[in-house]
DNA sequence: TAAATTGCTC
């Protein structure tokens, strides 16, 4: 029931404006009652400013006694509706605006239609829409945009053919939905076909000069991958903002062409005068720093930020975090963690996370706890991050644990990803008999995740049927991924099952699939030296190639043995072991000890799973060369010190 | 009348 008060006008009271006392009668409903005739000509406004005011309820009761509401009265209603979060006041305003005959006013149905989008009531909305018989634009819009926000992208493009077959022309509105749409469901790769017939209709119908329809398809082709197409959207806009540059640097960054994203950064800079970087643009350089391990460009990147004042700006203070423990620097992220006045789930993701790569799993799981001690509710993310963490360290038990309160504790329905971090964890700790159990007993359909996780764990532990049966499915989810192919024919390699080696390598070539190379990068005085495993052009390969061999034959004198059996063809040991010297990692380490000065820590990057070889390599240089080495594999970090690495040889 | 870009996973 809503309780009556004595709402304030707006404006003193003057002559021409006198105040009145509102009707005194009860009423539980908002049903109009004719036989009420309390209404002045100012109940409209007093109405509105109670709704500006945030007192939906006196609003209401008040409208429960106007007999002629205006439009903009109902506006404001159902915006305040909205804003409230109240799907039950919506319902009764809504049948009020019906009861007077304003449910085919074009613009309170586009209202009604956001009012319910607002409200995660798509049932409703659509029976806005289902309902009115003269559909402008914005009506259509407002359906488009409440269906994309719900991930709803078929459903909008059914509509929107309907729409274009009765002869409705979009606008840039339209546009800028139905390429949302096309990536907001759930199988995305028959919507690429749609996305590019809705880029050839914006180019036909002129709307390449607006900013905002041509931001969204860069945006659009940046979300399939289509990093080449999306940068020729981009090139070709003849009017580009910050939006537009920070949606192409985010292409970059997120499809992993970290150097063109701080490329076009640098471009931005230079060429732009009206396109200044905003902490939109600074998020997505700063992942970019984080994914080369680039401190000191990252540390260059922070001085900005702070320069430009957006060092209080959540988001981008998250992105730092993980800047600096990516970058292998964990206690400065730790540091600007603890200075946060404010924290929200994301900066406990950040933190907890850092920790986990690093391979500090104890610790990762002491701030998931404190994090829920202080009353933050864990997200999806926080128990990737978490679990992540446990599968590092080889905690298995404690995963186990986590998993299941995931559900019960704290209502999270678990996703492939947390079935993928469930499968890694038991499978990296050798115990894939579960792991595949749990693939087999999942309430969702296991996805390429979860089956690439086992594949994975079957390549560490080497089981040959285990790996048959992932790869066969995987071969039929995901057939154009090379590298599940790659670790299939590894697996039989180790197995010495040359034949097989043979004929999954043939599948690769009859696919005409390239084998992602390995590559190592460094930098060195803020510049960034990328190394592949046969490396020519670097000007100092001969200086590293024969330091490596110096290296190689000293240490093999401590005790060092060439792990051979990672070299997966049919060779002799002597060519066996002068490939293993090729290793980009390797190249890596040589270029650091003669490029680094005594005492400076060589950090490294690396785009695969580090090989036992350079492992156990890498190893013997920092006790050889009393030199400090992080390496940063695809998955975690490895601090050699001393002969020793943080991840205690498991990985 | 409305809109485009972002943080945390592997």
């Amino acid at each position: 029931m809503w309780a009556f008060h004595t709402p304030q006008p707006t404006q003193p009271p003057s002559l021409f404006n006198p105040p009145r006392a509102p009707p005194k009668l009860p009423s539980s409903s908002l049903a109009v009652n004719p036989s009420i005739s309390t209404s002045t000509p100012n109940n409209n406004q007093l109405i509105q400013s109670l709704c500006k005011r945030g007192n939906l309820k006196q609003a209401l009761k008040l409208l429960s006694h106007e007999p002629n509401p205006s439009q903009r009265t109902y506006e404001l209603l159902i915006l305040s509706c909205a804003h409230q979060n109240s799907l039950s006041l919506a319902q009764s305003l809504h049948s009020h605006i019906s009861e007077n005959g304003f449910d085919q006013d074009p613009f309170l149905v586009t209202k009604l239609i956001t009012m319910y989008s607002e409200l995660d009531s798509l049932d409703d909305a659509r029976k806005v829409f289902d309902k009115t018989r003269k559909r402008t634009i914005f009506v259509w819009n407002a359906l488009f945009r409440a269906l994309t926000l719900a991930g709803l992208g078929e459903e909008v493009l059914g509509l929107y053919g309907k729409m274009n077959r009765i002869g409705l022309p979009s606008d840039r509105f339209t546009y800028t939905y139905v390429l949302k749409a096309c990536v907001a469901s759930e199988c995305m790769v028959s919507l690429l076909k749609k996305g590019k017939e809705i880029h050839a209709h914006i180019l036909r119908h002129g709307f390449e000069a607006h900013v905002h329809v041509m931001t969204t398809l860069v945006d659009m082709y940046a979300r399939f991958g289509f990093v080449a197409q999306a940068g020729i959207v981009f090139k070709n806009m003849p009017v580009r903002n910050v939006v537009s540059w920070s949606a192409m640097i985010a292409c970059y960054a997120k499809n992993e062409k970290p150097f063109e994203a701080l490329e076009l950064f640098r471009e931005m800079m230079i060429e732009t005068h009206d396109s200044v970087p905003n902490s939109v643009t600074m998020v997505s350089v700063l992942q970019a720093c984080a994914a080369l391990s680039a401190l000191e460009q990252g540390k260059l990147i922070h001085a900005y930020v702070l320069r430009r004042g957006l060092d209080s700006v959540l988001p981008v203070i998250s992105a730092l975090i993980t800047m600096y423990s990516r970058c292998g620097e964990l206690e400065l992220g730790q540091r600007i963690f603890d200075r946060m006045e404010k924290r929200d789930v994301v900066s406990w993701n950040s933190l907890i996370s850092s920790y986990g790569i690093h391979g500090y799993g104890k610790k990762a799981m002491q701030i998931f706890q404190e994090m829920i001690h202080q009353g933050v509710s864990p997200s999806p993310i926080t128990f990737v991050s978490v679990l992540g963490a446990c599968s590092h360290a080889g905690l298995v038990e404690e995963g186990k644990r986590l998993f299941d309160s995931m559900r019960k504790v704290h209502g999270i329905i678990p996703s492939v990803e947390h079935y993928a971090c469930m499968v890694d964890l038991l499978g990296r700790a050798n115990r894939l008999e579960e792991a595949a159990r749990i693939i087999y007993e999942m309430r969702i359909e296991p996805g390429a995740k979860v089956w690439g996780s086992l594949l994975g764990s079957c390549r560490i532990h080497c089981n040959v049927e285990l790996a048959e049966r992932a790869s066969h499915r995987l071969f039929q989810l995901e057939p154009l991924s090379a590298g599940n192919y790659v670790l299939l024919a590894d697996i039989y390699a180790e197995a010495e099952m040359w034949d097989d080696v043979k004929r999954v390598r043939k599948l690769l070539e009859t696919r005409s699939l390239q084998k992602v190379a390995g590559r190592s990068w460094i930098e060195v005085k803020r510049k960034m030296y990328s190394f592949v495993s046969v490396d020519e052009f670097n000007p100092q390969i001969e200086e590293i190639q024969s330091l490596l061999i110096k290296l190689s034959a000293e240490m093999k004198e401590k005790g060092y043995r060439p792990q051979t059996k990672v070299v997966l063809y049919d060779l002799d040991e002597g060519e066996k072991e002068r490939i293993l010297l090729g290793h980009s990692e390797k190249l890596a380490v040589a270029f650091g000890l003669i490029n680094t000065n005594k005492g400076e820590t060589i950090r490294i990057t690396k785009n695969l799973r580090l090989c036992e070889d350079c492992h156990s390599f890498t190893k013997f240089i920092s006790k050889f060369t009393n030199k400090e080495i992080l390496v940063r594999d695809v998955n975690r970090f490895h601090h050699f010190q001393n002969g020793v690495c943080s991840c205690e040889d498991y990985w």
